[in-house]
DNA sequence: AAACTACTACGGTCGCGGCCGAACCATCGA
DNA sequence: TCGATGGTTCGGCCGCGACCGTAGTAGTTT
């Protein structure tokens, strides 16, 4: 069974500290550059490529030259998931719930942050605290979907959810339950989660803050969220 | 960030080959003894021990002695749905498709086995082609859901899905893709695959064989399977 | 052209951890 | 009480791999 060793190696390759730290810092969907991900993994740049090459061979990054700089971000969506249940296991959710006061300890990624390719943190749990509450979605831990008044809330603000039902070549499951790290709270990942966050990018409802995967709502996202999703934001 | 210790620290442990295989193992769900498992990762059973051990404080086995026994299994269905998504990267689905003959080579393997609480292998992906084929369910790599008719045909086979779907408090989100490690392709996992599982044992669809996860499919099941859900089996 | 930066390749050190042999504990059957 | 079996603990061996220093290669700037 060749596959075992496959699968060693892939979790041998999440199982070292320096790392695991880049890829959590990759998990913000954005490449980053080696001594970029050096510096968070606390290695020196030689060290950093050395795993980066073989975190690319693995299949598990994928790199993008630019000039003199080499981007490398997470090759799959299949790879942030991953990633996801792990932390979710390390977490120690199911097991013992210590009230440990863990994740980023930076307030403004506490309010609102990037998690791969979706919202997260405050903004994110609140966002799906309200979709649920209003009867716009529904979250199980086992995926979510979008209910016939979720589609039109979206539609008023300018989301529309049809090219993903298109393309999904079904009709209603659209999203994916992603554990938040520092909130512990399930929040809205997958496609509708996806777009969800484009469309705030895009639309200017926030705003990416430099050298970090915080964001930043502006006062337009704030009053969108607010009063459109319901959300409940302090 | 002491999580990201922790998360290194589970992903270390499943990376390991030894002890990839005793989690690969324990995968149909069900308690295996030390000496069992020495022996699927090929090691003593000391050395067993030590692994057994310190993936149990970690949280991802829990034991339970019975007599001079102990039997180890996976301690939450995070665990399981962990290494369900490490299968998935090392596969590498989505990079490298490669034609390999892999998944176990046992033919009764192949045909009908457990993973973790459900049904995977030939019948496994047969049954989950046959629902979506009949417009029973629809599943996306998000998530997956029951229609209608999916509740009609279930409960005329005695499958009471009400009960699940008071449980979760929600409608109609039901079950999760998983990825079949032989068959490269997603059936059935999440509360309606565990349930479907369930019922298979209690109506004599399906039959364990005797120190295997593989799992034989009776004259009964077979009739089942085919005419009530329009599984194609060969 | 040279100077500078981002990154990579190579060689050697060193410590962690997987492994087994041997001895030790616990449970079951007489 | 005594062996037999399943399981664990201890001690020591050994190899893999993480790490850095040094040196080398692309690309950018002047």
């Amino acid at each position: 069974m060749a596959t075992n060793a496959m699968f060693a190696e892939v979790a041998a390759l999440a199982g070292d500290p320096a790392r695991a730290g880049m890829l959590h810092a990759l998990m913000d969907g954005r490449a980053l550059s080696a001594s970029e991900l050096a510096r968070v993994a606390g290695v020196t740049p030689q060290t950093a490529t050395g795993h980066l090459g073989r975190m690319t061979t693995a299949g598990l990054l994928c790199v993008e030259k630019q000039g003199r700089h080499r981007y490398h971000r997470l090759a799959t969506p299949a790879v942030a998931q991953m990633i996801e249940s792990i932390m979710r296991v390390a977490s120690g959710l199911d097991t013992v719930r210590a009230n440990l006061v863990v994740g980023p300890r930076d307030a403004a990624m506490r309010t609102a942050r990037t998690c791969y390719d979706h919202l997260a943190g405050r903004l994110g749990v609140a966002l799906a605290d309200a979709l649920v509450a209003g009867g716009h979605a529904e979250i199980t831990t086992d995926g979510g979907m979008v209910t016939e008044s979720g589609i039109d809330l979206l539609d008023r603000v300018g989301i529309d959810v049809a090219p993903l039902l298109e393309r999904r070549g079904k009709r209603r499951v659209l999203c994916r339950p992603c554990l938040d790290w520092s909130e512990r709270r399930p929040h809205i990942a997958g496609a509708l989660g996806a777009e969800l966050c484009r469309q705030s990018f895009a639309n200017n409802w926030i705003r990416r803050t430099e050298g970090s995967r915080a964001v930043a709502i502006t006062p337009k996202g704030f009053r969108i969220f607010r009063e459109a999703f319901g959300a409940k934001l302090d």
